[in-house]
RNA sequence: GCCGACGUAGCUCAGCUGGUAGAGCAACGCACUCGUAAUGCGUAGGUCAGGGGUUCGAGUCCCCUCGUCGGCUCCA
């Protein structure tokens, strides 16, 4: 018999047969290894375990515990899905199944909707493939069999016909289902225990709205069932976690059907944390330089014309004709972005190198008609407010505006909320405007100004807008969950469309570079991601109600009375709770109100004029005078 | 915009195959006057999202509109 050798990823050989496999090397290192073995790499790719290995390949194993692992499963769970669908929707058309985040998912095409009934039998149907134990098996075809093989199934086909001639085209088989793959997947079904099929939805073929709507599943596959519990534990608390359940129960907003969907009225107490949350970023603006400006929320559309918007951007704009008595009817367009009344007021006079950089910003409330499909509470709303600034410069200056740009940004995130956060820079695009001087200054600007500030950044080539590269910012949140909300951007379009200038130090006329930034994003999205992020318990300086005082017996309602007014004045928002209930009520629907601070107020307080103060995590934590306590709340600002 | 699901009291939800609406919390009233996460009793509260249709009869079945949810797409 002949032998062959294979480099293991510890740097050993190991010999076995001629025509040995993955499987066959994992069982020569060890029956352990060979059990738990999922799939393995020959030489850096990955393959199955039945895959012949030649001699001096490197060969790893992929067991559970390698990161690869998930994916495996992951999809696998999606092949045995669409065999189930196979079975039941026999004239089933398939389109993609991959694996995904937490999971994966399946398009189908079949002559009606799928029913949360169906997702119960495929699933039930999947436990029954899972339990026979059925073998993945890799084919190999050329294109001309692979076409033949998938008769009846269009999508597939297409795939077919777009892979590169003469590329090896393989397909795996399990029981009756055989699937257009490359692999690799597990040995057997046997393995794939842990998995749930979670929703229904539509999606477009290959996500082009001109192409038919498939039918997709997810499921979510992990590799134990406590990995999968786990999941759907951080699922439920999401769900907990969520905005407007949170700004429901806490009475921050409201949303109304007669007012229409993405418009967000703000209660007394949102209101208050909205404007808490700008009135300190406002000072934290003045502080570096910026000036404020207030545009209008409609302009005539003249100077949508002149922005381009009207053009190019209509679709998602509010546009309305007024009649001006005289004969005349104007048109209108409520501003989607504020970028044009800033560009308005830089070109107001005439402007020198000496005013620059000028930092313009505003909080501005912008209206765009968002699909409807699209909606999503505060996160994804039609009217909201931009932390929105433009910065005017010369070339020279944009590396040290954008890395002003990022420390501000690590200051709001990192040091004041804690959101850890990593950076995307965008390039050019293929359709784009500017000439290349300036996207390449721009472009090294941005990545340099990261650099200068070890901030490490991916880029995404061709991402860039059609005017301008950007820097994005994404935030991860208590959770982990990512949100997008800075954003600097350069603009080579308004500028040149607004014929803004400067007067150089050799007295010619330059065009200034224009920065988009905004820290926040929308503030009404941003407030989203706080209450998600702190589960509603915001920190003490945004919280609409700093403290509750609660009078333990009618007596004790003048004491609180009076103490609530000298908070008041010590610049603490509090709030008593007078009903008359016992104290432990009024403890409970504080704390379920997220309040920072409970203050009991009974005999011993107001005889020695203190505060008993109950934190909303740490219980009680004693006595004391109503000045100290003012001076922890005030105390607690960033 | 597209696909699917959903919309019952202020909130959370129940209401089988069509026979004329129910609970808990909240509200209001009364009693209790209380020491760190929910006191008792009582009262009131609904053109079952809106409109149209089928039917002797619609919260329940069908259609349209609005809104919500989950995706897709878009994000000058």
């Amino acid at each position: 018999m002949v032998e062959i050798s294979a480099k293991l990823p510890d740097g050993n050989t190991i010999k076995v047969p001629e025509g040995a496999t993955v499987l066959d090397v994992a069982s020569a290192i060890g029956p352990r290894l060979a059990a738990a073995a999922l799939a393995g790499t020959v030489n850096g790719s990955l393959v199955d375990l039945g895959t012949v290995i030649s001699d001096g390949d490197e060969i790893a194993i992929i067991t559970p515990k390698s990161p690869e692992a998930l994916h495996i499963v992951r999809h696998s769970a999606a092949h045995v899905m669409a065999e189930a669908v196979k079975d039941l929707f026999p004239l089933a058309k398939f389109g993609i199944g991959p694996a995904i985040e937490d999971g994966f998912y399946y398009d189908f095409d079949i002559d009606r909707p799928f029913t949360p009934e169906d997702l119960e039998s495929i699933e039930t149907r999947m436990r029954e493939i899972v339990s026979e134990e059925k073998t993945f098996a890799r084919g190999v075809l050329d294109k001309l069999e692979a076409w033949d093989a998938f008769e009846g199934q269009p999508y597939k086909r297409e795939l077919i016909e777009e892979l590169p001639e003469g590329e090896v085209i393989s397909t795996y088989t399990q029981g009756a289902f055989t699937d257009l793959c490359r692999g690799p997947h597990v040995p057997s079904t046997g393995l794939l225990g842990a998995f749930k099929l979670m929703k229904l939805a539509g999606a477009y073929w290959r996500g082009d709205s001109t192409r038919p709507m498939l039918q997709r599943i997810y499921g979510t596959a992990w590799l134990t069932q406590k990995d999968l519990d786990a999941h759907l534990m951080r699922l439920e608390e999401s769900e907990k976690r969520d905005h407007r359940k949170l700004g429901k129960e806490l009475d921050l907003f409201s949303f109304h059907e007669e007012a229409g969907a993405g418009l967000p009225l703000y209660h007394p107490k949102g209101a208050r944390v909205l404007r808490l949350l700008q009135e300190w970023l406002r000072a934290e603006l003045y502080r570096r330089d910026y000036v404020e400006v207030i545009t209008p929320h409609m302009y005539k559309a003249d100077v949508w014309k002149i922005s381009g918007h009207y053009e190019n951007y209509r679709d998602n704009m509010y546009f309305f004709e007024i009649d001006e008595g005289d004969g005349k009817v104007n048109e209108y367009g409520i501003k989607p972005m504020n970028c044009p009344g800033h560009l308005m007021i830089y070109g107001n006079e005439g402007r020198s190198y000496r005013d620059l950089p000028m930092r313009m910003f505003e909080f501005g409330t912008v209206y765009r008609h968002e699909m409807s499909g699209v909606v999503h509470g505060l996160m994804r709303a039609r009217g909201f407010t931009q932390d929105d600034a433009h910065i005017f410069c010369t070339a020279e200056q944009v590396h040290d505006e954008v890395v002003a740009m990022l420390d501000l940004v690590d200051y709001v995130m990192r040091q004041v909320f804690g959101f850890e956060y990593t950076a995307e820079v965008s390039t050019r695009p293929e359709k784009s405007i500017g000439d290349e001087k300036f996207w390449d200054v721009a472009t090294k600007s941005l990545m340099g100004a990261c650099e200068a500030r070890g901030l490490a950044y991916d880029v995404n080539e061709g991402d860039g807008a059609f005017y301008g590269p950007k820097i994005d910012i994404k935030l991860r949140d208590a959770i982990g969950r990512t949100w997008q909300c800075s954003t600097i951007q350069v603009d080579f379009n308004l500028p040149e469309r607004f014929g803004l200038t400067y007067r150089t130090t050799e007295n010619s006329d330059a065009q200034p570079y224009m920065l988009h930034r905004t820290i926040l994003g929308s503030m009404e999205r941003f407030f989203g991601i706080l209450i998600e992020h702190y589960a509603g318990a915001l920190p003490t300086w945004l919280a609409p109600v700093q403290a509750v005082l609660i009078p333990i017996s009618d007596r004790h309602l003048e004491y609180a009375e009076q103490t609530r007014r000298e908070l008041e004045s010590a610049g603490v928002r509090a709030e008593v709770y007078s009903d008359n209930e016992p104290m432990r009520v009024k403890i409970a629907k504080a704390q379920q109100q997220k309040v920072p601070y409970m203050l009991v107020l009974g005999d011993k307080e107001v005889e020695s004029a203190e505060v008993g103060v109950r934190e909303r995590t740490q219980g009680d934590i004693g006595a004391m005078s109503i000045e100290a306590f003012a001076r922890q709340v005030l105390s607690e600002r960033p």
